[in-house]
DNA sequence: TTGTAGGCGTTATCAG
DNA sequence: CTGATAACGCCTACAA
């Protein structure tokens, strides 16, 4: 491995000298710089991340929690893009990416100190149960972070716009001519809270009423569920004409659901997903849906933390709503 | 931060002996490392992996190469199920992971030197194009790697069986009474000559022909070019009564063409995915398809990655075949 | 059984 | 403009 010492010897200057040219500090004569850079090129120098991380407190690595009771956020399309476009972000900006957990190795840690032992500059937080203790304990620390879909008092938060993606599926249901909408929503968290109150609202400023049995709960991202609450739906006697489903993935449980009862889409029933996931978009008919842009997430998260953690006097934290829109397909009937 | 100097102060011992107590060195007294360990904990001591590193030379941290033409390989369900249980294996074993990629900031980077910059233990390479000479520096340099479902000399390789797969998918669509049997195969890879060496050779010990015409190119994760080669297959004078899709994703855009096209499934045309991935199974019908176990690759990956690492001595680079197996589901009639 | 001291590769301060 | 030199936190001969 060749270090600054070895090049200092090939170019017969000192480390230090070294040092300052390869920062491009100002104060080093142009010819001397340019020829240690050459050198340095040439002989395949590269800096040591742990000797510079111990010397400046600066790791430039940061910590991301993508944990989800099943242990399988990853899995979830939604997640994934969210993941992806936040490493290409953070890389393009010269940080990498390690994944922060409980219990590594045979050492219990918890988040934070996790994230301190790997010398995070900050940490995402995206896809956990927000109300761990340990999660509490992470985001009150001196550590900078971003969470993603919650907010905290001291920290900035990329939300999707879990009020306006409701808004804007039940005014178009409604635009339709559906009267009688059913909302079969995910576990409870903050976002699914929104989203709930979110479809309440705007039933009840155009004029409809939602009845009890047309709210029914199920589980995100998991397709029995919401086929069981889609059965129990379809069993009233007074049937919903449309029905929304927590996620587009889970809304196949449902769809399936549906026809085997005999239905057709949209004919019968018609029906609306959540996430606007590539899935969605491949589905026949295609799938009605609210894309929430998985893509911008991401890219702000980075983006934010590290403008944090790179200016920390200028630091306020904020919320930022990513919007994202609908997607018309072919589920949603006019009638 | 607290430091071994604040603990060895605390302790009112040395240094060196706080640390040989905390690493569990055999020749400290034992009611002193007792003493040390408890007021360790008690003052919230944690060690600094960069100091670690640049000290040991070992990082605890492993590389993971994760990127595909696309820039998606993360979108793709069954890289997703390795990843995550890559991490969670090496998170069991006392190791984190960091994303390895070309370009990080402005430093322009190869994956070689970018993981040599981080002090990676190790490297998991998956899902990147094998023939990238960046990817090749980093297979021969002094890091340990394993690849998945690729082959180099030197190196351990964790194999999804691309032979076995086919195999079992001809012979069971053999078994349904097929003759007529196309296939679809995702862009030039390893991988993909593999299970089209394998289709071809167990038609022919089957005694099944297949004619040129039944063989289609198609890309892998891609809805809309598996629907392309379907729609060019319906309309051979000569149809197939089996379709095999590169995957199961893109099997969706064939399904939809083939209905499209008034056939329904698996009365007129039978169809066979690949992967098996959660998707696969909440479809109705159920989609047939041959499962990769993503969940073993990626433990395999990380413990034998490991187990190098820690054993470099007894390293010899194997090939380790990770077995699939036949989900039978609904789509393909006994003719 | 415990302590001393040197060094891993960098950066930063301060003199020359 | 350039060069010593002292840290950063930790480990480890070697000495006591």
């Amino acid at each position: 491995m060749v270090t600054l010492k070895d090049i200092s010897k090939a170019c017969g200057v000192s480390l230090a000298t070294v040092s300052k040219a390869l920062n491009g500090q100002s104060d080093i004569g142009k010819e001397t710089s340019e020829r240690i850079i050459r050198t340095a090129k040439d002989m395949g120098y590269l800096p040591n991340a742990a000797a510079r991380a111990l010397k400046t407190n600066r790791s430039y690595n940061l910590g991301v929690l993508f944990v989800d009771k099943t242990s399988s956020g990853l899995q979830h399309e939604y997640f994934s893009g969210i993941l992806n476009s936040l490493k290409v972000e953070a890389e393009s900006l010269g940080y990498d990416i390690t994944f922060i957990s409980k219990d590594i190795g045979k050492f219990s840690m918890d988040y934070y100190e996790h994230a301190k032992y790997r010398n995070c500059d900050g940490v995402v937080i995206a896809s956990v149960d927000f109300t761990d203790p340990d999660v509490i304990k992470l985001v009150d620390s001196e550590i900078p972070t971003v969470t993603l879909d919650h907010v905290f008092d001291n920290t900035t938060a990329i939300l999707s716009d879990n009020i306006g993606g409701p808004v804007d599926i039940v005014k178009y249901v409604y635009g339709k001519g559906h009267r009688k909408i059913a909302f079969i929503h995910g576990e409870q968290t903050s976002v699914t809270q929104k989203r709930l109150a979110s479809f309440h609202k705007t039933c009840n400023s155009l004029g409809i009423t939602v009845p009890d049995a047309y709210i029914k709960n199920a589980i995100y991202h998991d397709a029995k569920s919401s086929a069981l609450a889609t059965r129990e739906l379809l069993a009233l006697t007074d049937r919903p004409t449309c029905i929304l489903y927590p996620d587009d993935f889970s809304s196949i449980g449902g769809m399936n659901e549906i026809e085997r009862q005999g239905l057709t889409i949209p004919d019968d029933i018609s029906v609306v997903g959540y996430d606007g996931i590539l899935l969605s978009q491949i589905l026949r008919p295609r799938l009605t849906t609210f894309r929430q842009d998985a893509e911008v997430m991401g890219r702000e998260a980075a983006a934010k933390l590290i403008d944090q953690i790179e200016n920390p006097k200028l630091f306020l934290p904020q919320q930022i709503m990513v919007s994202g829109q609908m997607l018309e397909g072919g589920t949603v009937k006019q009638i």
